[in-house]
DNA sequence: TTTTATTGATTGAACGTTCAATAAAAAAAT
DNA sequence: ATTTTTTTATTGAACGTTCAATCAATAAAA
């Protein structure tokens, strides 16, 4: 069946089908030959187009986290304002896309999060999205508050994103994206109130993106 | 080396040597012969004492629910007052007893956090623990919230911790406790200032249980 | 002498990687 | 248009490694 041009195609299919495989018995048990099945091809194809079974672990990860950054950077580009505000419910909603798609996303991301201390490779991925979190929430949070109180509160804010999504992921039912959101822009409301800002009651941004 | 009477010793040995695995290479490269060398036993040891690796995975996971479930209840028990916000404090500062021992345990906890999507046994054990946390948030909110902000409330603070505890796990220099609790201690009184209850500024716990 | 605890070589299963063989498409030649 | 050649994509059996579990042998205590 081989038809010229195949690599980027092979690669999208085996990227997805690695998450579906870690959806379905976790990153422990997700072989080779169980990810080559889902993608309907062999297994020696992977280290073919990736070197191996790694290499494919690390494309995935990276295609989690450019999807990641992508929907944030969507949803702020289509921000008419600049009201750091709009700009910070637009980083919270981008945020909770991750499981906008599929559970698989999801379970995904968790395993690599957990495999991402002990694998140095998976390790600075993970912390080039933290920081870009981190710094994102700061630079906004700043226009609103002192220096100091910027920090704790992006910080209190990345966490409470992460606890949210998490405890989303472990539910067997999956997350209730909706209700995740409420709960983060909720908590934002309160941290800037608290700080004596007024808040503007955001107005809630559309759920799609161009995808 | 055979005395009599080894059988709890070296399962606390073998519990803790597996905490230390895990801690050094991650689950996954946690291989019984690895545990056995951390506890200086043979690996044949373990299949007769927990039946099998899982077995002493699985009791590793037990022994850390249930030491935070003592740290938590152990400062409950030290409080002299009923005053839901108290008990709200200690239930906080229990829960960042799980790094306060070592990063060993951190890193064993969400190692298992991970895994528990796919082994049904470690997921029980999980929601077990998630939900006796929740309902003790649940339950000191109800006696100063409505019923529905309460749940709110407990699920959101609950995030919080969560949230707080994986972002120090997964940092490199691990999680700054006394920074972690102030963070959560805070947005306990924000959410309580938010719903119109007066905050009574808690006096800090001491640090140290009976251990 | 009996009991209890422990060892460590062995076994069989499972895994990722490799590579010669294959088959289909594309290009070249007729 | 057909046939032949070349290129590209893919397969799957074989290989070497690693792991958990087993169990007969052993050694210390009772």
């Amino acid at each position: 069946m081989p038809k010229v041009g195949m690599e980027p195609i092979r690669r999208q299919q085996l990227i997805k089908a690695t998450m579906a495989a870690i959806d379905e018995v976790g990153l422990a048990d997700a072989t080779v030959m169980r990810i080559a099945r889902h993608a309907g091809v062999s297994a020696g194809i992977i280290s073919h187009y990736f070197g191996g079974k790694d290499g494919l672990l690390e494309a995935t990860m990276r295609q989690i986290l450019s999807d990641l950054g992508e929907a944030v950077t969507a949803r702020r580009r289509a921000l008419a304002t600049k009201a750091p505000e709009a700009h910070l419910a637009a980083i919270i909603d981008g945020n909770f896309d991750r499981s906008q798609v599929t559970g698989p996303v999801a379970k995904t991301w968790l395993a690599f999060w957990a495999s991402s201390m002990h694998q140095p490779q998976l390790q600075r991925l993970q912390q080039v999205n933290d920081r870009r979190l981190y710094a994102n929430l700061c630079h906004q949070l700043r226009r609103l508050l002192p220096r100091e109180e910027a920090r704790d509160a992006a910080r209190a804010l990345a966490a409470m994103i992460d606890g949210l999504w998490l405890r989303g992921a472990l539910t067997p039912d999956g997350l209730d994206t909706d209700y995740a959101r409420r709960q983060a822009r909720e908590y934002l409301d309160q941290l800037l109130r608290a700080h004596g800002v007024a808040t503007t009651p955001t107005t809630p941004s559309p759920v799609s993106t161009e995808s």
